[in-house]
DNA sequence: TAAATATAGTTAGTATACAAATTATATTTA
DNA sequence: TAAATATAATTTGTATACTAACTATATTTA
């Protein structure tokens, strides 16, 4: 079988389904599964810009705006005006915002209990690592592929 | 850490980067990731129903047709009236779709070189092992889910 | 120091995933 | 056998990811 079918599509299968899945149970919260982690994002480090948050979450800014918007609609963060650059937020949790994720970490927790069910602790262990090459090697290709665009834009000049 | 963090969102991770990088080796053919694992499955098998293909590449109908309709756009695929029920159609692959998944699965298979370099065999065996298990969790999950969801209606009754 | 260049966040557009609703058609029920 | 129910594909709507363009602001360059 080829990696593109085992490694990729089985890899990306599985992330659209454990997105499915906590976006099931976090159904009842009005919560969906991307905006949990911004909101847990900004539990573990508040008031920073939305520059770093996206660095954080791996959002890019477009789709991290539209999220903010969401989640700043139900008053669980608000944009406050940075005093060091006028460009930029500080993104803050509220507290209505803390106490849902201080609700749900436990609620998702037990999610990924049940999806590690009769998994042993080095197989995961041994996933997680994988996980990390995979998306070492990744980033790799993504610098030199960037590279390749800015070079091919100097030619052009 | 938290499995929410290190199994869930890092997973989830891994695959936007992954799609991401196919996305970008796949640009100068006009042509995304999805597009491609549908065409792909049909090169495997063709003339299927839409319905059949959405199982095969875990697609939900709606999302299908769109998918569908841009791959039509460009002449890779063709939906035939299905004689057997004129509710479907069969999609059959075109010669130009053939020949496209034909030029394309060398490349994509080269990507995936890439993205393994320097992961031992035995570590990739172990990560799409938990793969299969994780989802076949999470499969479990959803029918339970769905379970409840229906207990649910039919108490409404 | 003014001009050139870069940047933070937003907007607009395309693609995809998911849910709900719809219509024509098939299947099951009574 | 007619009515009730289910289903295939499509449409509509929301959320997210990604790209490109934009405006106000910051930084760098000459």
């Amino acid at each position: 079988m080829s990696m593109d079918k085992s490694i990729g599509s089985a890899s990306v299968r599985l992330s659209k389904k454990m997105t499915r899945i906590v976006n099931l149970y976090l159904r009842s919260y009005h919560l969906t599964t991307e905006q949990w982690v911004v909101l847990r994002a900004l539990h573990e480090i508040d008031g920073i810009t939305q520059k770093e948050l996206s660095h954080r979450t791996d959002k890019d800014q477009a789709t991290l705006t539209k999220i903010l918007d969401l989640v700043e609609k139900r008053k669980a963060v608000i944009r406050v005006a940075n005093p060091a650059d006028r460009r930029s937020f500080l993104i803050k949790i509220t507290e209505q915002g803390r106490a849902l994720v201080e609700e749900l970490t436990p609620y998702i927790e037990e999610i990924f209990i049940r999806m590690v069910a009769g998994i042993k602790p080095e197989k995961l262990e041994a996933y997680q690592e994988v996980l990390g090459l995979l998306e070492s090697n990744i980033e790799q290709l993504l610098e030199q592929t960037d590279l390749e665009r800015r070079n091919k834009s100097e030619r052009n000049i």
